[in-house]
DNA sequence: CTACAATGATGTCAATGACAACTTCAATCC
DNA sequence: GGATTGAAGTTGTCATTGACATCATTGTAG
């Protein structure tokens, strides 16, 4: 048998995976630093060593949250093509695929940002977000975007995308209508874009 | 020196009072049944007569918060005249407010809708989202929405305003931008709006 | 006036987060 | 090669909490 090591290897990684697994399948409040102790086959006082109180485990998820984000949206964009509509259209969906999948992650991912000494989560916030603003940018060089800055010009845009995400989680949406309600509201967007510009 | 009655008098009352206080100045996280009690100066056990357990108080939580924010919001559309525009900016602002001062309460309540057993809290939301669907109709009489079922042609502006609220309690919107944003958005929906009809 | 139902008090238990003190282990330095 | 040292893990403890069982008080219906 092997003997478990006094040494786990890389606990932190194990903690944090095993952590964003409870967030997903049964919430933040039902994540107990004790319970991913003894998960991970470790005692209860170990996971200090690598998160100094339960809140920066959690900021360590939305962190962790943020790259998973950018990368799956960056996935999006880049295939779909390159006119900005179907591009558009794909990163939106990949968004509101993220914010239903992992709705109680999503939720710390926001709930981190706004408050102290979070530095480092502003930064993987914004690498995340690059991706929609590089695409708002792509929409007004074609024109189907009104002129100014990408971050107000794709904020009620992302407000949208966002809104839907939160009626999905909390019910109000069937899962088989997110799609349709993603292209409507999309397109819906666009049509009041255009005329504007 | 008022000796303190064995009875309470309203306990449930002072509870849900306090707890909202609670909710909103240090979220649903900080809430105890224990600090409530010793705040309401009643035992520890004593909260269990009126909520046998916390969830019971989150859900009496939610259900009270239905119920303000449709006054709420029944009071901003009787108190903007008549005409359907005025009308949706009024109430799609006084939503936001609510979603703003209240954030924690407006989380709880739509986490509440779709967990099981929430006969009472459905249609304390149903109410509190007549409001809207009436908005709806009266904007569709008018030609200025797209007709078909209201919760349909409601949903992306429902969406866009849910998601208006999201990004201001998660620091992505300054205060003082709320109002232009949600100016903004109501009239870049109904732009795309008359475009359809 | 008595029984009873509602409301509150008291005591207890297991789980948890936070913290302190001690132990193991591996890498480095001489 | 052995001593040193610091990171990683262990063990023990404490206060707080939610849940539960049992008992006490009080208003009210009969």
């Amino acid at each position: 048998m092997s003997e478990r090591p006094y040494h786990h290897g890389n606990l932190r990684t194990a903690l944090l995976a095993q952590a964003e697994r409870t967030v997903r399948e049964r919430g933040v409040h039902a994540l107990s630093l004790r319970e991913l102790a003894r998960d991970a086959g470790v005692s209860h006082g170990a996971p200090r060593r690598h998160f100094p109180d339960r809140q920066a485990l959690l900021d360590a998820l939305a962190e962790a949250g943020f790259a998973r984000l950018g990368a799956e949206l960056r996935s999006a964009v880049d295939g779909a093509g390159g006119a900005f509509e179907p591009r558009l259209q794909a990163t939106a969906a990949a968004y509101v695929r993220f914010a239903t999948r992992d709705a109680a992650l999503l939720e710390l991912m926001f709930a981190g940002k706004h408050r102290a000494g979070a530095g480092t989560l502003q930064e993987s916030a914004e690498r995340a977000f690059a991706v929609l603003l590089e695409l708002i940018e792509q929409g007004q060089a074609e024109g189907a975007l009104e002129p100014g800055e990408p971050e107000r010009v794709g904020m009620v845009l992302f407000a949208t995308i966002q809104g839907i995400a939160a009626l999905v989680t909390g019910g109000m949406v069937q899962a088989e209508q997110v799609d349709g309600l993603v292209a409507d509201a999309i397109a819906h967007f666009l049509r009041g874009s255009r005329a504007a510009a």
